[in-house]
DNA sequence: TACAGCAGTTACCTGTTGGTAAGCAGTTAA
DNA sequence: TTAACTGCTTACCAACAGGTAACTGCTGTA
């Protein structure tokens, strides 16, 4: 009889968690994508991310800063001027995205060939 | 005056919003890895994962089967026998996993050290 | 003057997620 | 006989994610 190893196991279960508990839902990617590629405006990010709403899009934001992904920079102008901003911590989500970014195509041939 | 790609830009949103509907959720990706890990019966999975509730997790199987990403099998016993395994395509989500934990991992560290 | 843009905020409402507790039919062990 | 195991399901409820719409103060433009 084979023992499993609760121990790799365990030691997986966590650090997924954190990974998770920061990339949850169904916007925070995509807003961090759409400010890597270059949109720092919030009305830029809004237009540039289908269907999203103000109210979802501010606090998704502040979550992604909290979790020092982004960086909010407030620019002294009348009116005011606010630019967000990919932290070079953020970069090391790289694999993460490259690997969900695969994972998704290739998962929704799968799907849609069975369908 | 630089240009945005947008093209690239959303080419990525569409195949991450793909992937985030199928692993997005608090417990799936905990159900597959305990699965993948060997844990094959639902009392056993139950007991892998800390705090999951028999409701939660039946719900779950429910989906990831649906994804393919497990399959149940019901042997012809009394009591009923069932078992939950990994299919073969699901190792696709090897380099996801591998890239969360890894990032998992490290993201932990960064925002201990910065509280 | 009127409208559009900026960066959001607020109020209200719905749907999903998830937690708690109990229970079911059948079997084995004490 | 009682208790505990199996693989779930049901009922009830709380919390939160997310959608809709309106609105703020300020500025630049028609």
């Amino acid at each position: 009889m084979q023992k499993i190893d609760h121990k790799d196991c365990q030691a997986s279960l966590l650090p997924i968690r954190d990974a998770m508990d920061v990339i949850n839902g169904k916007w925070k990617l995509l807003i961090y994508i759409s400010i890597a590629n270059g949109n720092s405006r919030f009305r830029e990010i809004e237009r540039s991310i289908p269907d999203i709403s103000s109210k979802v899009l501010a606090k998704e934001l502040k979550e992604l800063e909290a979790n020092q992904l982004i960086k909010r920079t407030v620019y002294d102008a009348t009116p005011a001027l606010v630019e967000y901003t990919a932290t070079e911590y953020s970069k090391g989500l790289g694999d993460v995205l490259t690997a969900l970014k695969d994972w998704g195509t290739r998962h929704r041939n799968q799907i849609m060939s069975k369908a």
